[in-house]
DNA sequence: GATCCGTGGAA
DNA sequence: TTTCCAAGGAT
């Protein structure tokens, strides 16, 4: 098949069928820079309400650039990876320091800007300028090595590269920003993990289908089991019903976040947090909560207890009257709904 | 290249 | 219940 083809093929089917987001050819390149950041690694539907609520906050990129960091983690709070949210607002205090408070139009001044790879850069450069780069996401991939039954392992370097360029050779004169959001959306819907070739305008053209593989593909080499950890966690009050929290490390999971005290399971709570500096009664087993992230599961034994007497360095630690307004990860926020 | 970084929906 | 993995990027 003719690659103006597919491509116009994608682009019809988007116009019947995608899922058409929330800005127009004219609109904001920073809402599409947004956008398109917070779709990493996020489904359409996940993102569509924070996307408002960013927005609302932060309507252009200059009062973007002025935030305090504090402000713009509250902002995107609840959608995890949370580095998105600091190189939101590194890239949009660069592009004012740099690029005269606007956002750049080439693929390559984008991919300098923290938080910006080659896929983000792509796709804001052919959504928000028509720039002739082809957005190749997890969507694409799929949808690439199907069409033309690309049977090695997407994580490869040279795999990819192959992809890479069979995306550009599909990519038309004009109309790059549509024909990219088409083929990620396709991949989405149509060629999804499980394809629906019943629904698809390729299968007479689609190489996988016609060697039956279309379900093995793409291929990637498994990725390793979640590391399991249990944690003793606390919940701690005082005799005016506050909760006590502590800020976790500057770097590594959930980076700078409050959470509710908590150890690694050795031995028993009591032993275990006084070895982390927290002299404490324990009062009561409050159960169990399981969180996953990507490659680690928290198993956290909760306990209420009650502090004995203040920890040593209390520059961590703070009493919170209303632990359910702060800004506690998902897997502590579970915990305070045990009660 | 391998690992880290969140969360939630679907099968 | 478990498993997968989603419009990826940084180190």
């Amino acid at each position: 098949m003719d690659p103006t083809e597919v491509s116009r093929i994608l682009v019809e089917w988007f116009e019947v069928h995608g899922r058409h987001l929330p800005w127009r050819p004219d609109e904001d390149p920073y809402r599409i820079w947004l956008m398109v950041v917070m779709l990493q690694q996020t489904r359409v539907e996940t993102v569509l309400p924070y996307y408002e609520r960013f927005v609302t906050t932060f309507p252009t990129l200059p009062e973007l650039a002025a935030a305090d960091d504090e402000a713009v983690l509250a902002a995107w709070k609840g959608m995890g990876y949370y580095s998105r949210a600091r190189n939101l607002l590194a890239g949009a205090r660069e592009m004012v320091a740099s690029y005269n408070g606007r956002v750049p139009e080439a693929p390559e001044a984008l991919e300098r800007l923290p938080g910006v790879g080659r896929y983000t850069a792509a796709a804001v450069a052919s959504i928000a300028f028509d720039a002739p780069a082809a957005a190749v996401d997890g969507n694409v991939l799929r949808f690439l090595s199907r069409f033309f039954a690309e049977t090695g392992d997407i994580g490869n370097a040279k795999v990819r590269a192959r992809l890479e360029t069979l995306a550009a050779s599909l990519l038309p004169a004009s109309g790059r920003g549509l024909h990219n959001q088409a083929a990620m959306d396709f991949g989405a819907l149509v060629c999804a993990p499980v394809p629906h070739c019943d629904a698809c305008p390729f299968a007479g053209a689609c190489a996988a289908f016609a060697q039956g593989i279309q379900a093995d593909l793409p291929k990637k080499t498994g990725k390793t089991a979640p590391l399991t950890e249990h944690h003793f966690v606390a919940r701690i009050r005082d005799a005016d019903g506050r909760t006590l929290l502590h800020r976790r490390p500057a770097k590594g999971l959930l980076a700078n976040f409050w959470e509710l005290p908590n150890v690694v399971q050795a031995g028993d709570p009591v032993a275990a947090f006084r070895s982390a500096g927290l002299d404490l009664e324990i009062l009561a087993g409050l159960g169990e909560v399981r969180h996953v992230f990507t490659h680690r599961l928290w198993v956290l034994h909760v306990v209420s207890a009650r502090l004995i007497r203040d920890p040593a360095d209390f520059s961590r630690y703070q009493w919170c009257a209303d632990p359910h307004e702060a800004t506690l990860p998902r897997a502590f926020s579970k915990i305070l709904e045990l009660e």
